[in-house]
DNA sequence: TTAGTGCATTTTGCATACAATATTCAATAT
DNA sequence: ATATTGAATATTGTATGCAAAATGCACTAA
């Protein structure tokens, strides 16, 4: 008799990544406060759940808690996505490194078939498509070690890295022109099992990225000089 | 007009902290299960924020939720403190690198001070204090470098390294005699501002602990056949 | 205009209430 | 004995209630 006390799913998870799209997706901006009364109410919870769900976005950096104030959504400043796509870096290049060591054939075909059909042109349709399945690729990727821990912490701050700025790009820093050969070179090195080499690409990608956001800074400094 | 609605600080975070320091000083076991009511009586509050306090443990994994059955005190695996470790090896040699290159005078006198009088004899006592000093320490090298998302995740997930058999020797791997002079050499190294040196001395010495662990765990399976 | 000031309204943080499970344990059947 | 049943009890997940604090707003003073 095993039998977990699965199944059942509490409402603070489900209100917890509604929520989390919400922000992602910026339904809800920057800056704007949340308003428990209404946004429970819009869910059809009530607060309880609903203030859960916002601890657990607190832990993630999503949301600021204020004492007695409430909970805004956060605005990331250039050196918090700077310090993320630092993380990544080394995080996602071990988990690369690991992907690589431990993968079986079935998940080589999986992993290949990403990006497979990918639309490299200028519009936003395709931009958009390009992001998410950006996403669901690193998130493969990382699951792919089977490093729980670090699943963990990339699951819980590479969002990060996404939210900054998906006005402009749908959160992608560089465009998929450029990005498309990296990932096609990742996915072979991961598939065919050479660690040493999928953990040096991937902290190229992630090197090259923030590398991008460095001179965009210094750039904006420079245009308010 | 500043002033944050800082000053107050909700209850769940009292709660938070008294629990959390029950686990790690053992007053709840592995495996325990967290009785809300009994729990919450003992702190003189209600389940609510009790209920927030377990859902922040639950994400640092110090708690594990069932739904509908509540939660329990984590027993953690080898195999988990062994990732924490791998983990920190990266982390930490990071941010002994970035505190190696920022430092200045003053942080490197206070740095200097810890281990100053280390008692590496056998007896409980002292073990305990050098225990303690050596958390304190690595949570100052981190704060050094001023890398907000690593010292989150290091503040977070170290815990694991040290919660795993407090029992035996503190949560320490290995003896303060092994420990006491990579613990001068990364100080040095860090106070006399050697990026490079202080990574490799930081990453060394969690490898170490690894490697001790690893051992630890053949020997055990061995035990067993 | 701008800057207070006091009162009504909203919102938060927490306690309590309550229905829906889980758990326990005595009574019965095997 | 061991297993099974099923009410009595306890515990969880969620909603609701309420006091304290924050916010907004009309009014006044400069």
């Amino acid at each position: 008799m095993k039998k977990l006390g699965s199944r059942h799913e509490n409402l603070d998870l489900k209100v917890y990544r509604e929520l989390k799209a919400m922000i992602v997706d910026r339904k809800l901006k920057p800056g704007d406060k949340i308003l428990q009364e209404k946004i429970s109410r819009e869910f059809g919870v009530s607060r309880t759940p609903l203030m859960c769900a916002l601890k657990k976005l607190e832990q993630e950096k999503l949301v600021r808690a204020v004492p007695r104030r409430g909970f805004y959504v956060r605005r990331f400043t250039m050196e918090e996505v700077l310090e993320a796509f630092e993380l990544r870096e080394i995080l996602e290049g071990l988990a690369a490194r690991r992907a690589a060591a431990v993968i079986a054939p079935p998940q080589a075909d999986r992993l290949r078939s990403f990006f497979k059909e990918a639309d490299v042109s200028d519009n936003p349709a395709g931009i958009k498509r390009y992001s998410e399945e950006d996403r669901r690729f690193h998130q493969f990727l990382v699951e792919l070690g089977g490093f729980d821990l670090l699943n963990d912490i990339l699951e819980n701050y590479n969002i990060i890295t996404v939210s900054y700025r998906i006005d402009v790009m749908e959160g992608l820093v560089r465009h998929p022109r450029e990005t498309l050969p990296e990932h096609h070179a990742l996915i072979e090195a991961i598939a065919s099992g050479k660690p040493d080499l999928a953990e040096k690409l991937a902290r190229q990608h992630f090197n090259r990225s923030r590398q991008r956001l460095l001179r965009e800074m210094n750039q904006e400094k420079r245009e308010k000089a």
